[in-house]
DNA sequence: CGGTATCCGCATGGATACTG
DNA sequence: CAGTATCCATGCGGATACCG
């Protein structure tokens, strides 16, 4: 319906659909942290992702749990213990983020050279 | 500053990086139409991205370029002429967009198959 | 401990009209 | 043709308070 022959196919494009999953502002941060140490609790990883609120945190552990990329573990005690990892698929990820590093890291070099007179765009 | 020992460094991270240049609504089917034809002219760009506006397509072709992705040439010709194409560390991105897609497209399908009676996130 | 609920400011992004 | 300017709706994300 949306494939005007000459248009992208935006909502079929797998890399939107990747970048939807792990754009989130938090989401790599978290993902970062699991794959750093297998096993994380709530407490846990909202100490190791500097800034994050209860709010913040809570929604993109949902948001990465519905898209299978981490996985959640409750166990019925007191006090609470919640205990979150990487599924297969999260850690099946984890190289193609590092290539995006790799390019990343390398943008952020040529960047400071060729100092730009540029405003921070946006 | 923002290094307290335990806490991921966010600021610094290539990957958030990266993602602060791709990860704009319009920048990767942006990055995609000219990845497929070297040069396109601003109508021929709007043409091929589906759906986006005049603002949004002058400001995310300011940013990419701005982040040396893709360059612009203007002709001084009436009528206007301005042509866009990838530069060479816009290119450099493709094999990590390849792999990214690659891990995206076997989450689409794998969400389809463990078909989730869970919501659309968000 | 591991979250929810609510309120709210601000930036993102859309529609429309206009310009060199 | 290739944009800018303006206005405005939506929603992301933060702060705070509260709950099981």
């Amino acid at each position: 319906m949306n494939s005007n022959k000459d248009s992208q196919d935006i909502n079929g494009c797998p890399v939107v659909y990747a970048l939807n999953i792990i754009g989130g502002k938090w989401h790599l941060p978290i993902i970062w942290a699991l794959s750093q140490n297998k096993v994380l609790r709530y407490n846990e990883i909202k100490r190791k992702v500097c800034g994050i609120t209860n709010m913040m945190l809570s929604q993109s552990l949902k948001e990465l749990e519905n898209n299978g990329l981490i996985i959640r573990i409750q166990y019925m005690e007191i006090p609470p213990r919640v205990e979150y990892s990487l599924t297969e698929a999260g850690i099946s990820l984890l190289p193609a983020l590092a290539e995006l590093a790799k390019w990343g890291a390398k943008q952020m070099k040529s960047a400071q050279e060729t100092n730009s007179c540029l405003k921070p765009d946006r």
